[in-house]
DNA sequence: GATGAATGAGACTTCATTCAT
DNA sequence: AATGAATGAAGTCTCATTCAT
């Protein structure tokens, strides 16, 4: 899995993106990122993260012009690059396994990529909110997602279909099931504020998934 | 299903909470809800509350002093009454049946829930944004759903796993994968928009959470 | 000259309008042209003009509600009803005159508006300045005087060579050079700051456009 | 014509001021003119005339320590040298001429003085704007203005007025009547956006004021 | 009770100016 | 000398809340 080697988290991405992005910029868009996670985008204000950020009003509108500039710049990578990639890289670590298994699957995609979700949780949380009360946002990300998860993600499923290792369910639901089951995990991890709780349950989601998609 | 004929919206019992709750505070509530879950809470003015219901800004601070107060006036009923009530009636509901298998269960939690989950889902909407949000609106969740769900929906969970209809999963992955899994149903007809699609798609849930929580 | 008892100055016109038009409004209203023509569009700020009005600055945006909205409700009547109700009825009062000669229309012209001008010189002065730099307001001008300096003051012009009491000079160049003289007097009397001085010269424009604009 | 071929338009003795002014400062004169005509001294932001000048914003403030002294860079001279020697020089070619004719008087004026005024319009634009507004600078420019077209221009006036060339006006009507007539032209050109206009309807002003200053 | 004008704290944003590189 | 990131004071504008009518 050494393709994996590079994946690098959505803020990892807005910073290479730009690489000669000043110091301070770096630290704007740090603390826009904590600060829209911990308590929204629309109750974030710009002088706090300012201060969180340790510099000026001023600097955090040096690069981006707006404060939704700001959002759009953590949250456009996340849907347009990171997540496409992400998928695209998953379909091939697949392919390279030979009669694969719906529980290996399973596992591969979710305890490998357990370090990924956790360390973009938080964009991913800002993301969900910001899709609730978005049109622009939602259309982008059902544009962007859903072509890409029924070109990788389809194909997979139907060949373990064809090996009766999946239950005659159509693929949209199957999708449904497992991110959702996911996401679940990851959101009652954040209620619950312990996230070390989200990697310790991830045998159970295995688990459930497994048996839940098997075929009858 | 006699016993549901009195299931009511969360909108409806803020309403009978106040007898005499006058005409256009009604209004003023209608209108607060619908905003709240299309903008967002933060999003949303005093204004376009006023504009929505009909009636003059100052109107909107007749009964709640402020727009926080607003917003619990939405989301506490749900929150303390309905849902505990819900729960309730649920276990009850389950009580009178005879061996229950895990199918019938799961039918009669999904399928007679559809109209209460469809019919609520912009106070669902509003609570699990602003739960991501406020602190205290999370404890608040925590303590009364928490303990509310062990006692009524736990018990009948451990009858079950006796009668061999379900899997050897805590109880508390048990309400994870079933609350989620509609949950991410609820999640998905509102990002497409289509809330038909909802309810089309419960077959599909029930025969999903019916295989992955049997027993191996 | 009864008909000309009713010409209101542009500013009374913006109060006409909208007849219930707030006290406090009114008075933003006339702080904002005050200070427009003492300083600038650009120099002033909203807070100067809530202080000089004696309201709060949110009272500045009430009814309009940009500073650019509160620049247009000056400026528009101006353009598009006072201007153009001045030069009909300036019509008007010729026609009723039979063997009109130039000095007699210049007096009328001139000394009948006398009054006019000096109370909108301040309207006039912030157009003027404005229509430098917005390309849009120009249009504006262009578009709404244009035609109406043709219709009117054309025909009489046109009238006068018939009688041989106007040079043969194009009717636009007449135009010119009659707003031209009177602006440039007016301009004067605000540089010297000294508006006594602009109805005191009065005389002098009529005797020096009479000789110059008389045939040969 | 040779006492004109001197003669420099306002910009270009900015220039000359200082022999050793470097090239990127000559940059930021050149556009600092053409936006501060174009928008306006207060609406033109210091990013703007470094990125019209093709140099960093810093370097706007090499030599002119602030807005300001970049606006009294571009003015001063025009007030305080160039407008005093172009009238110098305007007296001395005058003297030149024996039996001078009102009329060639004016020629002299327009049809000699057309390109500078047309060079030097720009600095005229903002000169006329900032003189609306600034007191300080409605001051300089009535000081150093107001001596000299008196020094200068009024013995002329007294010369031709005893040849009986001239209408018995006070000599400051007639700068009056001469500067306003050509300055309107000049307006009219610019908010018709035509400056072509300008110098084609020389004749027509030529002819105007020829007959307004005749005597009876 | 209802209204909507008024308020003012505070949000977002701009921009002349400074200064380390 | 030049650069451009950084600054922060000050500007425009928003909006929850109040209160006289």
């Amino acid at each position: 899995m050494t393709e994996n080697t590079d994946i690098r988290t959505a803020f990892d991405q807005v910073m290479a993106e730009d690489h000669d992005l000043p110091a301070k910029q770096k630290q704007v868009l740090a603390a826009s990122l904590t600060l829209f996670a911990e308590q929204g985008f629309a109750n974030t204000t710009t002088k706090q993260i300012a201060d969180r950020a340790g510099v000026a009003e001023g600097t955090v509108y040096r690069r981006y012009k707006t404060k939704d500039e700001l959002l759009a710049a953590l949250l456009k990578p996340m849907v347009t690059q990171v997540l496409p990639r992400l998928m695209h890289e998953f379909a091939q670590q697949v392919k390279t396994m030979q009669h694969l298994t719906r529980r290996q699957l399973l596992t591969a995609l979710i305890e490998n990529r357990v370090a990924f979700l956790e360390d973009n949780w938080q964009v991913g949380k800002i993301l969900i909110n910001e899709m609730m009360i978005r049109d622009d946002l939602r259309q982008s990300v059902m544009l962007n997602a859903g072509p890409i998860i029924q070109k990788t993600l389809f194909p997979i499923l139907d060949q373990l279909r064809e090996q009766h290792e999946l239950a005659a369910i159509p693929n949209d639901m199957v999708g449904q099931f497992v991110i959702g089951t996911v996401l679940t995990n990851l959101l009652r991890a954040n209620l619950q504020g312990d996230f070390a709780a989200f990697s310790q349950r991830a045998p159970y989601l295995i688990d459930f998934l497994d048996r839940g998609l098997a075929p009858k």
